[in-house]
DNA sequence: TAAAAATAATTAACGGTGTAAGGTTTATCT
DNA sequence: AGATAAACCTTACACCGTTAATTATTTTTA
């Protein structure tokens, strides 16, 4: 029976490591990942600065769980919008998948940039494989339509070499649009209508193009 | 006569101007927009760091020049990729174009991520203007081969809304897929190949879709 | 040419950052 | 209750951008 209960002292542990995030999260959506400071979250939560080196052993790892948390969210938003029932047809699905990746971009901005391009002064792609495994579950999600449109299962597709490829060229097609818009340089024009237009000839293609 | 020569002073200046710019520059390729330092360029240059400000007002106003800097380069690959002389084909063009974006932005990763994404900690979209400016000329020079294939003059190409939109929607679907290689976001797979087969992709949408 | 003005550099200092070291309180386990 | 280990504190170091006050140097003016 002594599993059951939760000492008093990592549940306190638990809640404060949450704080730490969610307070991270909330420099990050202010200011941007340059505005994340462990000496900030410490005033937030009244404590002192080194003492948030309980809880992570550098600024880097908390960052990391940050990219984590915010991959997965987004894969969430996907799966939200992509209900398991096949009731919508993969053309719907076709769009209602990038619609949705773009809603959820242009509403979380700084998240968006923290997991796509490495600002971090001392960053390396892989790092210990936890964002790589989050964003690769992201991916199965945004995959699940377009699997579908080749008949196959989600989880088979990592195995079917060319039709994994035209996923990728397909996610990155819209993925550009997105990043362009996120970070300000459409907003000269209509990037709604851009975006949908593109959307059309892409998912026209992958139908023109895939000889199976 | 007073005009001609020039004292040596303001020589002296314009040539420490280009130092301090550099020597960012070659900050930025080592450690990305964070690594920029005041006081390391001072260090490298045996000067002072406030001594720095007597050539720019602010670190975020070096980093604006270095912006600037960094899209002309771009641009210049662009126009070296695609000759005034009508002797390649549209097709030829536009398959040209997205791979001299590729290779630059393969080439300058840290210099890309600089242009395409707002990490510094006070920036807003327009500044000055200078930004925008330098990148409305990339722009006309990736849209050239664009325009040429509905038969306009470059210039022109901003009148017309409907394919300015699609070319921005063009661009859009190949810097995406460069955004996440130059990030390596598909290292674990042959990126050079999904690109090519999503160039012919787009391309070929292109000139389904098109109805002019 | 000598004085005056403008420019460019200096050092010192303020407030900010991540983080390592050492000491102290506090909760848990034996 | 005493031992142990975890969690926190303060202090300190080495960075950072930036401002202020000062000095040296160059250019301009009288």
């Amino acid at each position: 029976m002594e599993e059951a209960v939760e000492s008093r002292r990592i549940r306190h542990r638990r809640e404060l490591h949450g704080s730490i995030v969610d307070e991270a999260l909330h420099q990050l959506r202010e200011g941007g990942v340059s505005a994340i400071s462990l000496r900030g979250i410490g005033r937030s939560l009244g404590m002192s600065a080194p003492a948030i080196y309980t809880y992570f052993p550098s600024l880097t790892d908390l960052i990391t769980e940050l990219i984590v948390r915010c991959t997965l969210s987004l894969a969430d938003a996907l799966r939200h919008a992509l209900p398991d029932s096949p009731d919508s047809s993969v053309e719907r699905q076709l769009r209602d998948a990038p619609q949705a990746y773009r809603q959820w971009a242009l509403a979380h901005r700084r998240e968006f940039n923290l997991i796509f391009f490495d600002q971090i002064i001392g960053y390396s792609a892989p790092e210990s494989g936890e964002t790589v495994s989050a964003q690769s579950e992201m991916l199965h999600v945004l995959a699940r339509p377009f699997a579908e449109l080749h008949g196959y299962e989600p989880a088979d597709l990592l195995s079917r070499d060319d039709v994994l490829d035209e996923f990728l060229g397909w996610w990155g097609s819209f993925h550009g649009l997105i990043a362009l818009e996120v970070n300000h340089h459409l907003d000269w024009r209509n990037s709604e209508r851009i975006f949908h237009r593109q959307i059309e000839a892409i998912n026209g293609a992958l139908r023109g193009v895939s000889g199976d």
